[in-house]
DNA sequence: GAAGAAAGTGCCACTCAGTGGCATTTGCGT
DNA sequence: ACGCAAATGCCACTGAGTGGCACTTTCTTC
């Protein structure tokens, strides 16, 4: 079971629901009026949710925010730990990256784009998602048993790096289908990219 | 001149004393007691300036936090900017930055390491310092002219992964020195890092 | 060197994100 | 039905950052 069955409890029931309307509203209001320029009140509104009770779902406002970009890291972690792989692990990355992209389901990917879009112009937004990154490589260290070799390291930064790279060339069309080709060109461009010269 | 000759007028003359006793005084106190632990007003106290006097010279307080990183890549940027480089990009990118870290006053290198240490625990400072990074990436890219190239984009991220890799194994000792051979150290693996296997 | 322009500063009141405490409700098990 | 624990709501608070306006300091010009 990649994602766990739907709990029988209604008290869990609820959560989640709670959750899910948080997560897809703020995409609906950030994409609408702009993040910085939404007041978290608007969101609560919207979902008749009290401060106190938002803030025992999600850390931040930028945390909720960035709900569908964490959605995906998560699957990768998934991915990337049901299924060690191997060969160049530069490859295993961008296939794990590949894989988990594939799983999304229809309704992420609108909500993913609304919030790329959303990072590009919200300086919060970018510093969040670039921590979070940081955070996912840490896990993705550990996951390979290596948390302190430097080359290692390295791999995965370059690969989180061009993995930004390719959304950010993503960005201007955010055509639906276009996404695992430009991260394809992507990591075929490392090479190259690591021997320029000026 | 690399540094713009100190300036006559008595006007910039108080506004750089301000803003450097901001700087330093921060330094200290979040040194002391911790980022997130240390009020803003705190530091207004300490240097006697008003709350709104100090945002019209740092636009936060991440920012007055992160002046040595921002005058190191500052300096990288003007080395960059003087001597264009030739043969390995890499490696042009790797000079560059020990040139920077040479150029350097005594001054600041105690306050560096503050600065990064400050940032290890502190995840609001550390996304400040990564959105600092990508606005340093994009400035290089214009600089080089080619703002738009994949390859160069990939290039550019990859030295910036390798120089906070380098930092972060120089860290924990902080020792004055060895901050160079760290950096040399890791662009020596990039190559290697690129080509793991599983 | 005095007068006025211009830049810099301080104070006050405001918005907005995030937190802690405590009472209240709601779903759960017996 | 009853009691327990979890979830929620409400209120007041801190702390960062902003806008407006009055006041002081420096620069300029005569």
């Amino acid at each position: 079971m990649t994602h766990p069955a739907p709990p029988a409890s209604l008290r869990e029931r609820k959560k989640v629901r709670t959750r899910q309307a948080l997560a897809e509203t703020a995409a609906a209001l950030f994409g609408e009026r702009g993040f910085d320029a939404t007041p978290l009140d608007d969101l609560l509104d919207a979902v008749e949710v009290s401060r106190r009770t938002f803030f025992r779902y999600y850390r931040s406002k930028e945390d909720v925010a960035l709900t569908a970009v964490k959605e995906l890291w998560s699957v990768f972690l998934e991915v990337l730990a049901e299924e060690p792989g191997t060969g160049p692990l530069r490859d295993v990355f961008r296939d794990a990256l590949l894989t988990a992209l594939a799983r999304m389901d229809g309704d992420w990917h609108p909500r993913f784009a609304t919030t790329v879009r959303l990072t590009a112009d919200s300086p919060a937004l970018e510093g969040h998602s670039l921590l979070h990154c940081a955070e996912v490589q840490a896990e993705t260290r550990r996951l390979l048993g290596r948390p302190d070799d430097l080359e290692l390291r390295l791999l995965i930064e370059f690969c989180v790096a061009t993995w930004r790279s390719a959304v950010d060339d993503w960005l201007p069309t955010c055509a639906p289908g276009e996404l695992p080709d430009h991260v394809r060109r992507a990591f075929a461009a490392m090479e190259a990219g690591l021997h320029l010269e000026a």
